[in-house]
DNA sequence: GCCGCTCCTATACCATAGGTACAGTTGTAC
DNA sequence: GTACAACTGTACCTATGGTATAGGAGCGGC
């Protein structure tokens, strides 16, 4: 038998993230010590060490999955709406409705950003870190900002907007969502305001 | 002489928290040290924990005097846009616009929300400090959504909208707008998503 | 004028957590 | 069968939050 009752040799790194995402997402990453991880895990701190060379080093990680992940899921959620309709509006509309719907769906209260939540300790974080952060933000204003100016060449809008800063407003409300979301401890609110943003973009380019 | 050199008696507990607000908004709370504090108002260990429990106990403290100072200000601007016009709806358009003017003006980026960075590390603070973050949204909450009651007396919305998730809608936005203007170290990212969530209120019920 | 109270200082000590150093062990691929 | 990746084990260091306890300095009230 080459199965252990433990782990399998080279498993322990990806169990220790997946235990991290949670803990950390759960608590918080200052909250979240290398100790319970390693506990969790049944590793030792060494093997902690082996891996990750600090604890900046295991968030660098976290957040790149975490980036990742969130990028395909949003991919798939506006090619979808791309399949159910020829116009860039009417996609990005069916898209959003999707994605506030995933949104709802998820098991209770959401996940929480990293990346939002990453911002707010910045200096328990290297430079590196906080790069990573940023260049979340910035993928998600390159993505929404195609996108509307796809939507603005079609017809222009009912007042005129700054595209950028329009683009920027899928992001802020996502974390904004996020954030009164967990402080309210109400799933309900962050699917509502991606809506809101919804009707806003609707109201900007539609004939409402 | 009453004064000495160093501190009049009795001030050491105010200048903790005028430093300790200034550093938690610039490092967070966790990177901030009571070591560092002590040392920037030049009293001891002691004194800090004559003054304060434990370290939530100043936490505490912090966000009770800036969800004060918070309200106060709203309380103003809100008022001076009410006198400019006698309409609930345009009253509001100018205090958000004032409002967005304010945050535009603050002395480099803006002094990031107390409360929304405390969500983030939940599990470092009390009960206590988590149930007066979730104060200061629900005082939110019920201040715009007031308002947009009596708006929405005078005139329905362009298309049905939930009056208490669009009350939500602002403090969302300026969480998130924080948020993003910190990871984009942009500090005109919160005045320009505050003008998008003018636009929005303008779209649902104004004539455009 | 001294009593008692608030507002501190001084010293010592503890536990937890992140982190380092380094020597040794084991599974697996070649 | 050996070399390397992936660990274990042990020991130790530092920073930080926090506790305990004794005592001093200014000040208002009686």
């Amino acid at each position: 038998m080459t199965e252990t009752t433990t782990l399998r040799r080279g498993e322990a790194r990806e169990r220790l993230l997946d235990l991290a995402e949670r803990t950390v997402l759960d608590k918080g990453f200052g909250a979240t010590s290398i100790d319970e991880l390693i506990a969790g895990v049944g590793i030792t701190k060494s093997a902690f060490f082996y891996h990750f060379k600090d604890k900046n080093a295991l968030a660098q990680a976290l957040i790149e999955r975490y980036l990742e992940n969130d990028a395909a899921i949003l991919d798939q959620l506006f090619a979808r709406g791309d399949e159910l309709s020829d116009d860039p509006l009417q996609g990005f509309l069916i898209g959003l409705k999707l994605f506030a719907e995933t949104l709802a769906d998820l098991p209770q209260a959401h996940p929480g950003c990293l990346a939002a939540s990453f911002v707010y300790q910045e200096q328990l974080f290297s430079a590196d870190v906080r790069a990573l952060a940023r260049a979340g933000a910035v993928r998600w204003r390159a993505r929404f900002r195609a996108r509307f100016e796809a939507i603005a060449a079609r017809r222009p809008p009912r007042i005129p907007v700054d595209i950028e800063t329009l683009a920027d407003m899928a992001t802020a409300i996502v974390d904004g969502g996020i954030t009164l979301g967990k402080s309210m401890k109400d799933p309900s609110i962050l699917p509502a305001q991606v809506l809101h943003f919804r009707n806003y973009v609707r109201l900007l380019f539609d004939d409402v």
